[in-house]
DNA sequence: TTGTCTCCCTTCGGGAGACAA
DNA sequence: TTGTCTCCCGAAGGGAGACAA
């Protein structure tokens, strides 16, 4: 005799977003992991995401990372800021490579690799525009970029007098909003007009925000939001279900009463991150919130990706490329600098982490100088030379570094010593086990540099048994080494090279892998990596540049249309060609 | 290393109300027992209380009331609404009544009873107001009543042109609202004008709803809210701490993101109240939420003041009389009726549940229209008999009663048998034992009739074992029966009668008895009872009839005033003296 | 004494073209 | 092409006395 209310309050789970919807708010800096995929949870991360520094002294033990298999990722959006975040669910029970996972390589349980249909306007289009001052504090209305005007809203009847129209948007939540979209103005300009202002009123729209304007396949109106990084609060709706996600509920309630510290940077509350933590340490499956923001570094990261980084021997001097989102979070852009310092002492409770272990010296700090210090993950190594000019100093720095510690597999390398690991905090945990090298430049040049050579020295990773167990493959794997040039798109597969203005190689054509194999894995077998992208050996390869296609937009490009999204799901930024890991 | 934040954000304790103000924002007619009295708790009540129809299939076993001793009382306000509501935790595991309960006696635990200091306007005043459309819908003002402006808000300099000052004033969460305080208009008039919108709109005034001025003691001048019963939807921000309240966190978690039924009677999650009663059927403590307002039945009612009522035979054709709130809830006025109805059948999953098992006819139905059944220690017996102008009526009433079922103490009264009660779904529960009777009127005329005659029945109260024990007490109390004249005020110890015009005896100056001793039980050997009201015998005490003293104010008292409140902690509306149960 | 009305002034919302970047 | 400005109209906010209950 329950009535609805009764029924449906408890139960209510937090409602999902289309993958497509998702992928366009979250804008093209934001990748999850496929399902099944092999990743690297980083708690040291996962605590940058926190309001509050979260307090891990209850945890029995600590680690810098764990290697997971992504079960299931759900997409949703706030209810209350309309913002979209992922919802991960990481097993550290990694299965062997010979056990396919239950789920594993399932599209239909995969949502977090639309795949977009046509290049062209048919399917999905999406738009989005950084609010301006008189976008959302006037009372006016809403400039409409003409190209959002022309490829997303229904056409206009010019003839007309004036040009007007109302238009029907749906947010994210399905709730729609009707605008007045009328084309006037000398010289003539598309604008929303009535109905606007009371949507940024609602949404608490600021200036710096962006607008996400979508037509999905249906004709429908779409509308989402990303906001630019102020405005924050911990805002955690636990749609994970009761695991891990269950503890902080009572948390997060309070936090939702009152404003909370409302300049906190932070989404997750921290209690919920020790939570993820603490399964995490107990081999238990969790789950992570993932708010796809500017300037939040990914916490969950790929294998893959992770190894190959892991398996340059970071030094002062080398010169690294990132590519970074452009403002309007439509297109990535790249930007290189020098390695200025690397980081090999603790910091706080994570020895060795390789979390942001990089401080770069950017070309242009201007421009990020909000970018702190990066993972390696982050960042492509262009030259392990201090100066491309000097190969003297190349030599030198080699030299250097082979007398004083350049080892092999032992145990004991005096940068990271294993021994020393074990008498930190954490030395419940055994040491582990990425190969962590620097190869030699000057082979093929100083902008050459070859891979997989034998000396490899310790991780600075300590991790738990998951990830020691990779040792074998690593080494396993060696016999597959190739040698590949620095240059990008500088191979005889993927044919011309691709500008480095338009962003260079960043995107991933990533196939789900067959049930059974392992991307890493097969990669062993039957194909190669450059810059992260799996080159197939034995089958064909669609390795173009995945360039913007704004044929359509004409004009400068300088704002960005982000018209459709290419194939980008996993952009993995790994300096070279590496074969390591096969996964367990 | 935890941040503030951090520290404060799981930790955090909703903020507890000034007992003063609680009182004055609460009303008269909230009561809430003392801190270690003995009290009843009515599911069935609360379940009323409740936004949703709770769902009480999963629990084990039900019952209609269990006794409960008040274990801790903190009262709060409603961080939305502002709105007061108690929190109290009960305890099923009743102590013997040798054993004093850790607490139990302490005026400093038990913030429900604030000693108002003194009768004059010294210390505490406070003054409520239902809004007027005018003071609530219109761009205008609020009308200060006179007494609220002499009484309450700072003096105006009259000689300054315009006379008008700026008051601040805090709500019941400390922040200030600042009013322009104008005295104009012709006639003049007090008014709030310039920030007195801002606050109908940010509390969400309307028509209705009252507003409480309150000046304490350091000169503070105070706004509380009383809402209309209207405006709800479950609210409940668990502060009881994360015993039952935790269970439905969740819940109210999603409740509190979007409307979820706004137009709910209740604030209480469904939810919360199966959690309380699972825990009373487990003889675990619990706490509810106590919601002070207009229309609610409280559903946590000391022990005493039912026993007192059960153990009344009501029948049809008795007349009552209920005390109600004045519509300002500055006062309560009294009403009376004839029982039309009682009823014996089950509702719904209460057995034979007191709970508002009396249907009254209303003299004055147009203004007690929505008062539906009450329960009998809501109101006061005033006459046993049908019609009080006929003898006859009574006498065949009697007769009646008599020929039917007028049975003593055995087993199987026709009216309420055991039998049957064991055969419910509530079987696993032992029957209950309030001695239940009609006394014949005449003895001393029709308006008065004798107590304690040894024609008692079953109760229809059929509850656990705890309650069973006090079997023993009623009958071992029959030898102490005494005959007390059911006049209002007129028995020889009280002298002078208390007009029913001013509300007659509706105030119960409470004293907390002596650890050891229990009010029932005191009463069987040195005191009786006269309308729920403790007469020491041998001790002098003040039976006054409470009036409330509106000689400040003057004038014809439409507008009352709730300058002072007097001590009504337990208002305890029984028929007349009775000597039953002493507790165990 | 106080609720409500009407009057009237001020403020704000917001829709338009002008103009410049 | 589009961001911002200013203009301008109408609606809403809100403070005043008039008047009546």
């Amino acid at each position: 005799m329950a009535t609805e209310e009764e029924a449906a309050a408890p139960a209510r789970e937090m409602p999902t977003v289309e993958p497509q919807v998702w992928k366009a708010c979250a804008g093209t800096a934001a990748r999850i992991p496929a399902v099944g995929s092999r990743v690297y949870y980083f708690p040291q991360g996962h605590a940058e995401q926190a309001g509050s520094r979260p307090d891990f002294s209850t945890l029995p033990s600590l680690f810098n990372a764990v290697l997971c298999r992504i079960s299931a990722v759900r997409l949703h959006a706030s209810p209350d800021t309309d913002e979209v975040f992922a919802c991960i669910s990481l097993d550290p029970r990694v299965p062997s490579a010979d056990v396919p996972l239950p789920g594993y390589m399932t599209p239909s349980s995969c949502p977090s690799l639309p795949e977009v249909a046509d290049g062209g306007g048919g399917g999905f289009v999406s738009f989005a525009k950084i609010l301006t001052p008189s976008d959302a504090n006037n009372g006016g209305g809403f400039s409409v970029p003409r190209f959002c005007a022309d490829s997303i809203f229904p056409r206009l009847d010019f003839n007309a007098y004036p040009p007007a129209q109302f238009i029907l948007v749906y947010d994210v939540h399905g709730n729609h909003w009707k605008f007045r979209h009328i084309y006037r103005g000398t010289p003539r300009r598309h604008l929303l007009t009535t109905g606007w202002s009371k949507f940024v009123n609602s949404k608490k729209l600021i200036a710096g925000d962006s607008v996400v304007f979508m037509r999905n396949s249906s004709g429908q109106i779409l509308v989402g939001i990303r906001r630019t990084s102020r405005f924050c609060g911990p805002v955690d709706y636990s749609p994970c279900g009761p695991s891990a996600a269950a503890l902080v509920n009572r948390g997060s309630l309070l936090a939702g009463t009152e404003g909370f510290s409302s300049n906190a940077r932070g989404r997750v509350p921290a209690t919920s991150v020790v939570a993820a933590v603490r399964l995490a340490g107990m081999d238990l499956p969790f789950k992570v919130l993932y708010y796809a923001r500017a300037g939040s570094s990914d916490f969950v990261v790929a294998a893959e990706s992770v190894e190959v980084a892991m398996s340059v021997r970071w030094t002062t001097g080398m010169r690294v490329r990132m590519s970074v989102e452009t403002e309007d979070s439509a297109r990535m852009t790249w930007y290189e600098g020098r390695v200025s310092s690397v980081r090999m002492n603790s910091v706080d409770l994570w020895p060795r982490s390789p979390w942001r272990m990089l401080e770069v010296t950017w070309d242009e700090p201007e421009i990020l100088q909000n970018v702190g210090n990066v993972s390696p993950w982050q960042v492509v190594l262009v030259s392990a030379s201090p100066q491309i000019e000097s190969q003297f100093s190349v030599i030198k720095r080699i030299k250097m570094l082979e007398s004083s510690e350049f080892c092999g597999d032992r145990e004991g390398d005096m940068l990271f010593p294993v021994t020393e690991l074990k008498s930190t905090i954490v030395g419940s945990l055994p040491s582990s086990v990425f190969s962590y090298s620097v190869f030699p430049a000057g082979m093929q040049g100083a902008r050459h540099y070859s891979i997989g050579t034998p000396n490899l020295c310790d991780s600075i990773m300590n991790t738990n048994r998951r990830v020691l167990n990779d040792l074998q493959g690593v080494n396993a794997l060696r016999k597959d080494d190739v040698f590949v040039e620095l240059k990008i798109g500088g191979t005889s597969q993927s044919g011309g090279s691709s500008p480095p203005s338009q962003g260079g190689i960043q995107v991933l054509d990533r196939k789900i892998p067959e049930p059974g194999s392992d991307p890493v894995k097969k990669t062993s077998t039957g194909s190669i990596q450059l810059f992260g992208q799996v080159i197939h050996i034995d089958q064909p390869t669609n390795v173009d540049a995945n360039r913007e296609s704004e044929d359509t937009e004409g004009g400068d490009g300088s704002h960005g249309s982000s018209f459709h999204y290419p194939h980008k799901q996993l952009v993995i930024q790994c300096p070279r060609v590496s074969a390591i890991g096969a996964c367990q």
